[in-house]
DNA sequence: TGATATTAGGATAATTTTATCCTTTTATCC
DNA sequence: GGATAAAAGGATAAAATTATCCTAATATCA
């Protein structure tokens, strides 16, 4: 669902949060985080261009975070690498159009709003604490909208899957 | 981010659901929704062996919807055809794990049960709904957890984008 | 039984996303 | 200035997703 491409911009800079302000070059950011270097070159530069982080080139270059991770949001990450697809009108402009499949759309395009506002309230410090402080807390609901994360963590392990699917030909996703 | 296939089906199923029991062909379904008539007789496919959809061959053949539109899930559906994948463990199982990208997994997983859960409480029945009711109502909090769609509708229209993204190479997607 | 309609399934092609490689630019150090 | 380090950018390749096409299986009807 998200792209690879969004996990690595999460991953490498959360990588670069936690490096303290000292420039990493995109090959150690690539070993930190286990990624394809060579892409992830291209990731960071996504990155730069969005202003998110700063690279410098040259001897003792490399790249750092232009702000401070608390004010950089999982959002802006996202977006600046793979934008959420928000839905603004239907696919399908056509006589169906106001009939048609447009509670469906509206529907998509909420599951969208929700992803943004959580990935809004998050931010890179968040993101980057480290220690797994897992809470048995339910995830729902998501009780008061305050800053930080490590708040809402779901109750359930369980793979919940509707009826007999499972097997389906076109699906397929094998994605890591 | 849901894929294209994922639309795909919802789509036809809407459709499905509108036409009041009579079966459907593919060709005809693929007409009704615009979609790509080779690809969505795939789709179909994977509805049928997840026992959303009855399909039968031969004169006056097509495709019926197994049970009630009421009592299908948009989850379902979903996942017949393209699994929301949730994350069970850190793909990077390695000394930095536990200590390592955790709260970005455990955010993103979060993200994907949200997902889940919104899908889990909408039916076919939901999003096959003729005539737009377009609510005023702020889509958060999401309110009391009872059944049934058109409850949440997101409060705004605008396309908030962090900072400068907007650009960037590796980041491209076109899709409709 | 034969003709026709329609799904099932496989092979293959087109497109998109990910990944690699190479050259160029810009910086540091000597 | 020359050597070296590193990002920038372009061309290309590999992999995954989406789409098309063809044949086979199965059903209806005459």
């Amino acid at each position: 669902m998200l792209s690879r491409t969004t996990e690595y911009a999460l991953r490498a800079a959360v990588s670069l949060a936690r490096s303290g302000g000292a420039p990493c070059t995109a090959a150690e950011l690539a070993a930190a985080t286990r990624l394809p270097a060579g892409y992830l070159a291209k990731v960071l530069q996504s990155l730069a261009r969005a202003g998110i982080v700063r690279s410098q080139r040259g001897l003792g270059g490399g790249f750092v975070l232009a702000r401070p991770a608390a004010e950089i949001s999982a959002l802006e990450l996202v977006n600046a690498v793979d934008p959420i697809p928000r839905i603004r009108s239907c696919p399908l402009e056509l006589p169906e159009h106001r009939s048609g499949l447009c509670q469906l759309h509206r529907k998509l395009d909420e599951a969208y709003a929700q992803i943004e506002a959580s990935f809004r309230h998050t931010s890179l410090a968040d993101l980057s604490q480290r220690g797994g402080g897992r809470r048995a807390t339910p995830a729902w609901p998501p009780a008061a909208p305050s800053r930080s994360a490590t708040k809402k963590v779901r109750k359930d392990g369980k793979g919940v899957r509707g009826a007999g699917a499972g097997r389906g030909k076109p699906a397929s996703r094998k994605r890591t």
